[in-house]
DNA sequence: AATACAGTTGAACAATCATTCAACCAAAAG
DNA sequence: CTTTTGGTTGAATGATTGTTCAACTGTATT
């Protein structure tokens, strides 16, 4: 008996979960904040900068010879994730220092590499 | 002097601070992990669908009526989580249910809403 | 068998995004 | 002031990605 207060063409419809889960379910905004998080955090080259600005800060062209890569695609990220808060900079002289400006990230981060490393243990040689 | 090593343009780069982060970054296949991990958090509908297994497993159905959202639209989705180890389904008749797969996802998702609300308090209402 | 229904899948489309290129800004050196 | 250099920025480009649409499984019902 499909209630049309539920969108879905379905007649299976469990009531108390999918009510408890609307209740439950975190505003909009919260959900922006936690997606937007990751997607700061879901690229290669942004999870290298954070690694190796881990123990101490770098200049732009540090980074670029860590990471191999040119100038402008290290600053175009530094730009985005200074945007988000992740990292922080001050200029000395023609230099610009980066450093992490964010303690949680760090945790986050050593929390997930558990995570990595109790799923992927021994599957990274194949494929 | 910039050493041919150093890919570069620039004269000043700190080789101290270079060396040690060339040697403890991360290998590529463990950077391609978190990345791909991230990425998969990184996108609201699946945020959403995290917080909505969170309680209790669900019917793609029921998941439709919390999201608001195509059939289809939530089964694209759980496949991609389902295909990096996020939620696993079981079958029961025609219906398919999912639940979370990994105790760790909302470890670090409240670790991750900790950080969000130390970060945005108060900032929500803005823009 | 035929129908209905919960769910899946591939192609298509629009939107997002990372990198490159070229032009530019800002500080230092000549 | 002019040049050099470390860094930034906007447009362009190619790649990736989320949703829709339509066709398709697989299970249950009649």
């Amino acid at each position: 008996m499909p209630k049309n207060e539920y969108l879905c063409d379905c007649n299976i419809v469990h009531e108390e979960s999918v009510e408890r889960a609307r209740r439950e379910m975190p505003d909009d905004s919260i959900i922006t904040n936690i997606s937007d998080f990751y997607k700061i955090m879901g690229d290669p080259t942004r999870c290298r900068i954070i690694c190796a600005l881990k123990e101490n800060e770098m200049c732009v062209c540090d980074l670029c010879n860590v990471l191999s890569m040119s100038k402008s695609s290290i600053s175009h990220q530094l730009s985005k994730m200074r945007e988000y808060g992740v990292v922080k900079c001050r200029r000395d002289g023609k230099e610009v220092y980066y450093s992490l400006d964010d303690s949680h990230v760090l945790d986050i981060l050593s929390t997930t590499l558990t995570h990595i490393d109790h799923k992927h243990r021994g599957k990274n040689n194949e494929n």
